[in-house]
DNA sequence: CTGAAAGCGCTTACAG
DNA sequence: CTGAAAGCGCTTACAG
């Protein structure tokens, strides 16, 4: 059966286009429709199925009741927390929400920001890295609202949402070197997602405030794009270093999930062999007998933050005029170091 | 700056929007449009922004080149390792996905069926239970391609791909039988997705194949809607029954990890005081010290035969008339066991 | 080689 | 109380 149009239902009906569609939409009372008519073309689009045609109502009223959330990944546990959050906070005002995968690269990062302009979506929440910079003006041309998520651009005054990463790291250096730890060394990747900077820094900074050594040879960055069995072993090799680190911090999820392999290869113990604290949390940390270290991301909270920014960007909500969330990282403490 | 249409794009060139379109359509040589006027007119889009409104073109050509995706939840692996994968697979032919969750309510269920029926989707993958065949009818009204996952309605003959969640679990009970097991349990809980029952059906079947007694007693079913700590209550209650299982076998990710977190309470060690094996893979069970038995499930490949399924009913792909992909489980057996 | 015109399915002034 | 008509931005026969 194909789908019935309001020309459909007005032909069953036998009334016009214009009543049938004034009635779908509720306005039969205050257009002063009979209620007998009224009745009539409910039940029978009811019973034909009808559903307003919605490239037609977009194209007419010129509102796509759509936003764009670009990240970085999909498969993931922040995408995952973020995204029903974010769709159930807008939901309520009518908006529906279209995700869109970077991957890091430039070329599909343009075909999705394409793709997006194309559907007319009516505001933004993305998580940018410098490497967009061109196609995020582009996308601002439009003069719709959007909301960034983990880093800004200094010359851009966009309303942003991230978490506090310098300074969770630099709080933890504190915490950890009061525990005794000497030799504090930290993991990060090549991943273009700015608040692995954010958190570099806190690293380095924390060890300036303590007047300890920054050395080189205590960062190690994992190559993305090697396979998985080269990071392990290029992150067991760098463990396993002269006068080696006695705590380590992965700089995010993933990296800590490949520090957990390397040490149980190793055969080592926490935090008797190494420290080991993990920016976020997930339920390998969290159950791991012992526990190990995190800081926890308030993903939800950034969720609701940036929806609420779009919210104001879209006119819907009137807010403080608050641009920045910067949210602090909670650390929780726990075996492992 | 407003976006620029056909319309302007014509104004600017002083040609016509026929023109113009056929130009940026790539139809300029076939047409034979003088080369001079197509360049002119490609610097002129370019340079203003122009994307074409997809409202219009939609609406004009009937085709969305849009599939829905219905998952009951998009927190979680499955959907996180599905999505990425559905979407490679059906991007060379332009289609993009929309991707919604029921959350398992009625009612959510309605709205996300209706919203993509709105937006005129061109078929559809989608992971039902029981709870929604009238909605699915409905669906099924529009007559587009759908494709069903983890479970089939025996009347309806629809395409579907599934683990074959009943064979793995039945070749799982005999091996923990083999190893000794006395009193296998199972965890379960009353979330309606269609591969519980299979599990379960797959655990009793097993267990009537070696003649052993079926319990009631050995089976636990996690009330979904309780709060975690009452959930992690009741388990750790029923683990310590009298006459209580030596193995349990967990019938999903998120069961296995209350399971784990019951056991640390308990102070249970595995293998010893406990067998444990779950159903789907994740970095908890393949990294906790001695590891978790788990049974893999092929979800890439899933995602593979769902978008070919698809990509046949949409009459792009000629495949052979396979209905159905029934992938088999593959049982990881590790330290917990 | 290029343009005028119809029509996709809606919404919404405007008329009666 | 209800309908005829314009127009959103496109694509695509059809004409010239």
């Amino acid at each position: 059966m194909k789908k019935a149009s309001l020309k459909d239902i007005a032909a069953m009906t036998g009334t016009s286009i214009t009543t049938v569609s004034l009635v779908l939409n509720g306005r039969a009372k205050q257009m002063r429709i009979s209620d007998e008519v009224a009745e009539m073309i409910v039940k029978t689009a009811d019973e034909a199925g009808y559903v307003p045609n919605q490239m037609a109502v977009r194209l007419r009223t010129g509102k796509s009741k759509l936003i764009g959330i670009i990240v970085d990944t999909i498969s993931g546990n922040f995408f995952s927390t973020l995204a029903p959050i974010v769709e159930q906070s807008l939901a309520p005002y009518g908006y529906r929400i279209i995700y869109a995968a970077t991957e890091n690269e430039p070329e599909r990062t343009r075909q999705v920001i394409q793709m997006l302009r194309e559907q007319a979506v009516e505001g933004y929440i993305l998580m940018p890295h410098n490497g967009m910079r061109k196609e995020l003006d582009r996308l601002l041309q439009d003069e719709k609202p959007v909301v960034l998520l983990d880093m800004n651009f200094e010359d851009l005054e966009l309303p942003v949402v991230r978490v506090d990463g310098e300074q969770s790291i630099i709080k933890l250096v504190h915490q950890l070197v009061q525990k005794g730890y000497q030799r504090i060394g930290m993991v990060t990747s090549d991943h273009p997602h700015a608040q692995l900077q954010y958190r570099l820094s806190g690293y380095e900074q924390g060890l300036i405030e303590l007047g300890m050594p920054l050395k080189k040879t205590y960062i190690h960055t994992v190559a993305m794009k090697k396979s998985r069995e080269a990071q392990l072993k290029a992150l067991s090799t760098w463990l396993q270093q002269k006068n080696r680190p006695d705590c380590v911090i992965f700089s995010a999820n993933y990296l800590g999930v490949l520090g957990v392999e390397v040490l149980q290869r190793l055969g080592w113990n926490m935090p008797n062999d190494l420290g080991m604290v993990v920016f976020d949390d997930q339920d390998l940390f969290r159950l791991y007998p012992g526990g190990i270290s995190v800081i926890e991301q308030p993903t939800a909270q950034m969720a609701e933050s940036a929806a609420n920014l779009l919210l104001q960007g879209l006119g819907i909500k009137k807010g403080g005029r608050k641009l920045e969330y910067i949210l602090p990282g909670k650390t929780v403490l726990r075996g492992s170091t």
